[in-house]
DNA sequence: ACACTATGATTTACGACGCG
DNA sequence: ACGCGTCGTAAATCATAGTG
């Protein structure tokens, strides 16, 4: 197992804290097309089905990994957003 | 008016940087914190009230700074002593 | 005015954990 | 066990602010 060093020190990288996952795929920015599109599916539903999922993924050519993966940030981004929304409303 | 919605929500890139003394609050906390810089959800709402931020923000400053440290240590090695000597002289009272 | 860098915010992709 | 949900995050990228 990994031994843990002292903050204290200035010279310590102190790094336990370095995750990382080797296999974790590289970050890839989808095209405006693939963002519009699934927008698009957001607005008529917030949660998939398993055939619109499939379909979904088909048109777009993404996975249907991906797909959910987005679908689940993207309530995330909504859920954040009514957070926000809500504290204060001015304008 | 999706055009003007969009640049509305758009407008939220519109970005200040944070002012020196909240920048000096987060830095205290993340250099003193930094075998662990992971302020909980309680700390965090703490951090934003003194920094006059959201939690959010406060988030993404970590976020932000644990990557960009991990990153290139050696940068942050002058400001990392700064701190370490500044909270070393307030732990001494 | 103009590169170039610093910085705050947003976007993909997971791991950890929950629930039915 | 499975499979999809949320939550918090890493890492990359974006967009702008700050600086020389």
């Amino acid at each position: 197992e990994k031994q843990q060093q002292q903050q204290l020190d200035p010279n310590n990288p102190a790094a336990n804290w370095i995750h990382a996952r080797s296999t974790r795929k590289k970050r890839c920015p989808y095209t405006k097309y693939q963002t519009l599109e699934l927008e698009k599916e957001f607005l008529f539903n917030m949660y998939l089905t398993r055939d619109r999922r499939y379909e979904v993924a088909r048109i777009l050519n993404l996975t249907e990994r991906q797909v959910k993966i987005w679908f689940q940030n993207r309530r995330m981004k909504m859920k954040k957003m009514n957070r926000e929304r809500g504290s204060k409303d001015h304008l | 008016v999706m055009i003007l919605r969009s640049r509305f929500l758009d407008a939220r890139r519109k970005r200040r940087n944070f002012s020196k003394q909240a920048t000096e609050i987060l830095n205290e906390y993340f250099y003193s914190h930094l075998s662990n810089p992971y302020p909980s959800e309680e700390a965090k709402e703490e951090l934003a009230k003194k920094c006059s931020i959201t939690v959010s923000q406060v988030s993404n400053w970590f976020g932000n700074k644990r990557i960009r440290y991990k990153k290139n240590i050696g940068k942050f090695q002058e400001e990392a002593n700064l701190y370490a000597a500044k909270t070393a002289v307030t732990a001494a009272h």
